[in-house]
This record gives structure tokens, sequence and C-alpha cells, in this order.
DNA sequence: GAAGGCCTGGAA
DNA sequence: TTCCAGGCCTTC
């Protein structure tokens, strides 16, 4: 589930790589995932170059010349890679080639809950317009703004994106367990200095990830194909029947709202 | 609010 | 063979 390390991970390597590369060929394996007209892709981008790439929550995006921005969503299962050899199967669905260089950007998503689409100009689309702040830009006094008088469950308003972006059940889960928070409680009732300790917890959490290069659970890779390390760190999720690393007491699993909630019972109040 | 649907590979 | 995971959207 790539979430904003994941996302973030992606964007510094891909800054890194893409910037000033001229694109000489978009070749487009299958459109199910494509939310702009093929031909428009194509028309508009080959032959420029990129700028940078960005990201805004979960959305990656490569930023081009003239104003062009090529947008990036994940979904479950989505892979952006950069690489000489790309692995040509039935899931791939976007092959950028560009000159004076034998290595391609490309675009793999299994389950297809993945999207691609491009925007012009400084508009956001709908869907982006939506988006809530993300955790690095949302101060103390908005994040605490987003719980209050809330009665839905703590842990569903995290992961609303019109709410705060970026996170996911795997950061949800982990960040309310460092933050004392039972992931049923509430949002309303979560006391003021434990908001202000969740808000700092997930930032923590999100920094750790982004150093261990995100979280490979499934499908999720780095840009060069390598794994990310900080599934290795996670306290709680994944880890139902395991022990909590703080008290021993055995990490438990829920349905909130049809996803699954990973917690400590004795910690998480 | 909660449940259903999209989609696929892998587990039960 | 059936069920499940879940980001996000749609529908009840």
């Amino acid at each position: 589930m790539p979430e904003l390390p994941e996302i973030e991970t992606l964007v510094r390597e891909l800054k890194l790589k893409t910037a000033g590369r001229v694109l000489s060929q978009l070749d487009i394996r299958q459109e199910a995932v494509l939310k702009t007209p093929a031909l428009l892709l194509k028309s508009s981008l080959e032959g420029k170059s990129i700028l940078t790439a960005g990201r805004v929550g979960k959305f990656l995006y490569l930023e081009w010349e003239r104003g062009f921005r090529l947008w990036f969503h994940l979904g479950m299962t989505g892979q952006l890679g950069w690489t000489e050899a790309v692995q040509e199967d039935t899931h791939l669905h976007l092959v950028l080639s560009f000159e004076g260089t034998r290595e391609r950007l490309w675009f793999r998503d299994i389950r297809k809950f993945g999207e691609v689409f491009m925007t012009e100009g400084a508009a956001l689309p709908e869907n982006l317009k939506r988006l809530g702040p993300d955790p690095f830009e949302i101060s103390p006094d908005g994040f605490s703004a987003l719980f209050r008088k809330r009665t839905g469950v703590i842990k569903n308003l995290l992961m609303n994106q019109t709410l705060l972006s970026g996170l996911g059940n795997i950061y949800v889960n982990e960040s309310l367990h460092r933050a004392g928070i039972h992931p049923k409680r509430p949002a309303g009732r979560v006391s003021g200095s434990r908001i202000a300790r969740l808000h700092h917890v997930i930032r923590a959490v999100l920094e750790e990830a982004i150093s261990d290069g995100g979280s490979s659970i499934d499908d999720y890779i780095r840009s060069d194909g390598t794994r990310g390390r900080f599934q290795e760190r996670h306290r709680v999720y994944g880890r139902a029947g395991e022990r909590c690393r703080d008290c021993g007491t055995r990490i438990r699993r829920v349905q909130i709202s049809g996803r699954s909630a990973f917690f400590c019972g004795h910690c998480q109040r």
C-alpha cells in the first residue's frame, strides 16, 4: 500500500534520475489506468523534457516544460520504476524512453487501482483539489481542529484524504500505537494532549519510513526495483498475534469499516 | 455513517 | 473453489 513515505521516496529518486531528460517515446501498453486520452498524452509530452518531480498527498507528478504535469497514483499495487530492464508482462501499463539513456521509466499495476493522468497549467483537477493538507503541511492547531467534535472513530478520520492526505492503513496503525490511542476511539474524545502527541508521532513515523525507503509489504518497490525496509520496524501493522514491543501483550486485529486495524489493547486506550 | 465495487494473486 | 486484502469512489 503505497502511502506518503513510499511516494516521497519515489519522488526523491525520480527527481534525481529524470530531471532534464527528453522523452523520445511514450509507449502505452494498456489504457486501463489512463485517465487522459493516449494520443493527447503522446502529442503533449514526446520531445519535451522533465523539469522535476513532486508529490501531493499520495499523488506523484512529473513536471514537464510548458506546464504539463504527469500524475501517478499507485493505488494498492502500482509500481513506478527507472531501470534498463523492464518486466514485460500483462501488468505493464506505460514505458517512457528518453534521449541519451537506456534507462526507462515504467508503470506497472497488477490490480489496476492506480491512475495516470496529465494536467496542463496550474489548475488542479477535482480529485486533487479535494485533498486536505498532509501531516507536514498542517499546523498543530489545524491538526487538532480536524478532530474537534467529530464522532467518527479516529482511525477512519486519519485515513480520510479530504481531511488529511498521505496516510493509509499502515501508517495510521503505526501512529496510533505510538500515540497510545485506541483505533476505535471517537475522534472528539481524544484529549488535546494526545492529539498533539499524535501529530508529533505521525511526522516521526513518516520521517523514519522515508529514511528507510518506505514499507515493502506486497508490491511496493523503489524506483530501482529494490525493496523498502521500514516494514521490518512496524510495531503493529501485520503483527497480529505477535507481542507488543513495549509491553508484551499480543497485538490484536479487528475490522474497522472493512479495514484491518492492528493495535495493542494494553498500550492503546 | 456503512457497505459494495473495482481488480488480481495468493492464501484458506 | 472461494475468500480476502484495500485506495478510493459510489451508493444505500
